[in-house]
RNA sequence: GGGAGGGUACCCAAGCGGCCAAAGGGGCCGGGCUGUAAACCCGGUGGCGUUCGCCUUCGGGGGUUCGAAUCCUCCCCCUCCCA
């Protein structure tokens, strides 16, 4: 094997869980060079996450060894609903909602992947033509014995929730995909792979070569038990302004952070070892770098500096920040539990909680009772819990 | 088509005539602690005024009762078994 072959090889590999059948893959590059590598999204949610990143940086690694990214907006397929992974049935959105979304993809997309250089392609341009022939005829390649070895399917079989004909088409179609478009390679999260693995079926089934299927780690979300998912609420997203993004970093148990460190930022194997014993000497500063370079990443050095420091002012040192949003007192006062309610969006009980819990502060000052008028002679900071600020002026 | 079991708050899940705004867990919020929005401990978690109370809530509609999440009835939805 050259070594270019062997270099190119240790890209592939990275961070993989599965990358197979290798042979196979060593076997295109020879033959082929460069390479067809598929990536799907289902534009379900319209905000991407550092989940998607862990897929992104590595098929831009791809695409800088030359090979053709070919991304596929799954506008047909999120109208269906990935099962995978999932204990119950997906809502299935409106063809308006999959393009509104799509569009906003777009924009994170790029911000990883060179655009000049990516093929997008939405599946419903194939799969709306297909007739009924040919979806059964799609059907007849695989058997219900085998969809059911899913574990997510054989979970919910055996648990008794529900599972719909339509769920099982979902893997069937992601397979047409890679024949339609003749995929080499696939990329995607570890949960995809029985989807990956059905797509190789398909391809044989239609006389084409089958692809290799590549597989990342899912990176665990901000709670430090389950994968990052939008529905779970647990997400940093590609678009989070940089201090909501560094504290989330901070929010991280700090079990996780090698694993942040590994799968968002690529770091080598010698990295990592020597950021695992910084981890140990002092998990905060460590856990600081981790979100000082995703900011960094996402927003660039300025906004990391920025972040960071506001981060410190606030959590640390327990100052306002700097740009809390402002309101206007008029002179005769105002009532906090009204002022409360109003600004954080929170009911008027929920308000008269807080003050009752000891965590609203004007000025530093405890506010105790729940009938009190602010009056604002000056500039002041007012503080609920540990991260809402307002700035409060005198009119 | 027949039979059985289900639908409870953001989620899971108890309750099966009054003591139920409804146990418990998760999540979330807050407090304490802290080299961290980590871990840990404690508290809160329908709404509106607050000793006390009022209003809305237990799939949906009717009903029985002084009183229903709890009983009756019709309807909708889910699961399993049989066919």
């Amino acid at each position: 094997m050259s070594r270019d072959l062997q270099r190119e090889l240790a890209v592939f590999r990275q961070n993989t869980v599965d990358l197979l059948p290798e042979e196979e893959l060593l076997g295109k590059l020879r033959r082929k060079g460069r390479l067809r590598i598929k990536y799907g999204a289902d534009p379900t949610r319209p905000d991407l996450h550092l989940g998607h990143y862990v897929c992104l940086k590595k098929l831009r690694d791809l695409q800088d060894l030359g090979h053709e990214i070919v991304f596929i907006v799954g506008d047909f397929t999120a109208q269906i609903g990935d099962p995978s992974g999932r204990s119950a049935t997906r809502p299935r959105l409106s063809p308006e909602e999959v393009e509104e979304n799509a569009q906003t993809y777009f924009e994170q997309v790029f911000m990883v992947l060179d655009e000049a250089r990516t093929e997008v392609v939405y599946n419903s341009q194939w799969l709306e033509g297909l007739s009924l022939r040919q979806v059964i005829e799609l059907s007849a390649t695989y058997t219900v014995a085998r969809m059911l070895e899913r574990d997510d399917f054989a979970k919910r079989y055996r648990e008794g929730v529900p599972i719909y004909i339509h769920e099982f088409l979902y893997p069937l179609l992601q397979g047409y995909d890679s024949y339609e478009i003749g995929a080499d390679v696939e990329v995607g999260g570890s949960d995809q792979t029985f989807n990956f693995l059905v797509a190789r079926e398909v391809q044989k089934a239609f006389g084409q070569e089958p692809q290799v299927i590549l597989t990342l780690p899912l990176l665990v979300g901000t709670d430090g038990k389950l994968k990052m998912s939008k529905s779970y609420d647990n997400t940093i997203n590609l678009k989070d302004p940089p201090f909501e993004m560094y504290g989330k970093v901070m929010s991280l148990p700090d079990e996780v952070v090698l694993d942040y460190f590994r799968l968002v930022l690529y770091k080598s194997e010698e990295e990592l070892a020597q950021l695992a014993r910084k981890m140990e000497e002092n998990p905060r500063d460590t856990k600081a770098l981790l979100a000082f370079e995703i900011v960094r990443l996402f927003h660039g050095v300025e906004a990391a500096r920025k972040a960071e420091e506001e981060f410190v002012r606030v959590f640390r040192h327990r100052e306002g920040p700097q740009d809390a949003p402002v309101v206007v007192i008029p002179e005769e006062g105002i009532g906090v539990v009204d002022l409360l309610s109003r600004e954080f969006g929170i009911s008027r009980s929920e308000a008269r909680r807080l003050i009752r819990q000891g965590s609203v502060r004007l000025a530093g000052e405890k506010i105790t009772d729940e009938h009190a008028v602010l009056k604002v002679p000056e500039e002041a900071i007012l503080r609920v819990g540990k991260h809402r600020f307002l700035k409060l002026k005198p009119s």
